[in-house]
DNA sequence: TGATAGAAAGAGACCGGTCTCATAACATAT
DNA sequence: ATATGTTATGAGACCGGTCTCTTTCTATCA
């Protein structure tokens, strides 16, 4: 019946010390598993802090050591199979190396993405991998560094932040891949991406605030270019955020006099988007329309036709990134660098070959 | 290049009062937003703080007040799309009530969850969503409210608890499924799930440690016995862990005498595995077997044919079970129940009528 | 004008650990 | 027997906040 009544104060090092009559730093000790103590007394304390159940305040241990043994994660999204899978990978690492994760969500926004480093800079975690949703706004990852907080950041890169990132090879997989539609015959290819349009059509790619998805568009407008295909960026989409939209930027696409004869998906939510509106206008893939889309999603391989895919080994991202940060965390002497996760295209059934 | 040499010991509410010149209590309570301090002497502290970048210690804030703003999370695998959707609807829920959030993941290892459990414990967390790996294992989650800390269980309930849980109406959501099956004349009906076998066949339903699969085992199997057909447990089959393990469980169900004509997958993950295995052994859905998957999932609306599903409105269960343990930590006076969030059937297209 | 209430600011204990330094106890060397 | 070293334990400061209690100052009232 002694139940939840009040929180309860907890047992302390001060309270196991007590009944097991030695002082509160011998028990500390002990219990910290640091210093030395004689076997005896060793277990008067185990035995007094089993009995009461001890359990250390990591709190406090934090707050004297000024290590809390969490990594911090923003991400824009773990619904998103793309970053559930990174933060499986960052997981395993930082388990691997004794940390813990605590997970904050961006929703891809500015503001959000601050606060939530803010609130984990003010946890004080041991370090931070963000996936920042702009590159033109470093101030708050800035600060991030200036607070002596290690950082990596993860699919996107920000050159001027002088700070180690973890991505994918997008320019060079967007280049594989449309070098491949170029290959199969295709002339008029589009690229769709959920960014955020800011307003309508994209005149600069140096606009595109993700360095993710500017360099595949990079990538892809190079092959375009060097196949001497006119106005690459004409069937460059943003804005494809929701079904509603998606299906309105593919009916603009396909209503076009030149309509495209291949889309490429910037990520497996446009993908999958994508199919949608081309199953419900009613179009066949890869008859009517061919696809690609990045990342090796569920839901790619077990449709007609399956689709072909980028595969972005998001795991090995992930991982890669918790393990840069923990060498950061231990002060592992290392370049500041960027790492690329190579990808590479799996040819399944969503592309068709046309003559011309 | 005052860089990261060293940690560097971080601005305090000592230092915004020495800069401030004021002493360090008025300080605090400026920057702690409590107390009352004159318009000027605020003035004074803040622009202190702003000038030092001061940023408050909240692991110091959570030792001295015992709350630390976060709720931990225990789930089965955040790359399970039940999951990472639940876990949306928890952080949604922590959010508005100000709260954050710490998942940890299980694997759906009992030890695993028993450490993830005295981790976030140890962190000091305001309360716990739990989804048990085991229901037979209680003595952790006995220790977390002898702690104090408040408690939810989430997608499987543990009447010997006594506490708060929210589940799906796992039964009745069997129950409605195998009712349509036999509906469209179904006669010979295999429930398929990834919980380990223990050892081979299932010969008691009360042996599934997993409340929600065996309520669903129990609607399914109290359907069929009412519909008065024979052995009902034979097509119980557990075990579906990954994709090998499917195929032999599918081949070896589809090698009986009397095949199963429809299967009910236990979640999204297996549903995918039936699929993949039926595709693979040229089997087509639904003219050669039915299937009814739970969840639903991505995949499930663009196979052809899409599968009928079992909606089970995750994000809802997350977000109610957020809700539940915020009430509890704010001691809001509730008996304790168990919560079921109801689901339908989602008639889609892989279900075929037979004639008898 | 002195008494008194109320507001604003300061002093310092406290949370529960870690960790440095002092002290006690005992073994070995001289 | 005394000096020296080594090892085990104790005392107490410290981390960076919160919060209670006390003191100081100013305004109001009889």
């Amino acid at each position: 019946m002694e139940d939840s009544a009040h929180p309860k104060r907890s047992v302390t090092v001060a309270d196991v010390a007590k009944a097991a009559k030695v002082s509160k730093a011998t028990a500390a000790r002990v219990l910290g598993g640091y210093g030395v103590v004689s076997a005896k007394i060793t277990d008067q304390v185990i035995a007094a802090a089993a009995a009461l159940e001890y359990r250390p305040n990591e709190l406090a241990r934090s707050m004297s050591t000024g290590r809390s043994g969490i990594i911090g994660v923003v991400v824009g999204d773990i619904e998103n199979a793309f970053f559930s899978l990174a933060v499986r990978g960052i997981s395993d690492a930082a388990r691997l190396a004794g940390f813990n994760v605590i997970i904050a969500n961006s929703g891809e926004e500015l503001d959000a993405e601050k606060s939530a480093v803010d609130l984990l800079i003010g946890k004080r975690v041991d370090g931070l991998i963000v996936t920042p949703a702009r590159c033109d706004s470093i101030d708050h990852l800035q600060h991030v560094r200036r607070a002596g907080v290690p950082l990596v950041l993860f699919d996107r890169a920000i050159p001027e932040l002088d700070v180690d990132a973890v991505t994918g090879d997008d320019q060079d997989a967007a280049i594989a891949a449309t070098r491949y539609l170029i290959g199969q015959g295709h002339r008029r290819l589009a690229y769709v991406s959920a960014m955020d349009a800011e307003g309508g059509g994209l005149t600069d790619i140096r606009r595109i605030s993700n360095s993710a998805v500017r360099e595949r568009v990079e990538g892809f407008v190079s092959v375009l270019t060097e196949a001497g295909l006119p106005n690459p960026l004409h069937y460059v989409r943003l804005g494809a955020t929701d079904q509603h939209q998606t299906d309105g930027v593919i009916k603009r696409l396909l209503a076009d006099s030149a309509a495209p004869t291949a889309l490429l998906a910037s990520d497996s939510l446009v993908g999958l988007r994508i199919f949608k509106s081309l199953q419900s206008l009613g179009l066949s893939i890869p008859k009517d329309v061919s696809m690609i889309s990045f990342l090796d999603a569920d839901w790619t391989s077990v449709t007609v036709p399956p689709i072909t895919i980028v595969d972005q080994r998001v795991y090995e991202m992930g991982k890669l990134a918790g393990e840069r940060l923990i060498a950061r965390i231990e002060r592992t002497p290392l370049a500041v660098e960027r790492l690329r996760v190579s990808t590479s295209l799996v040819l399944r059934g969503s592309v068709a070959a046309i003559g011309r």
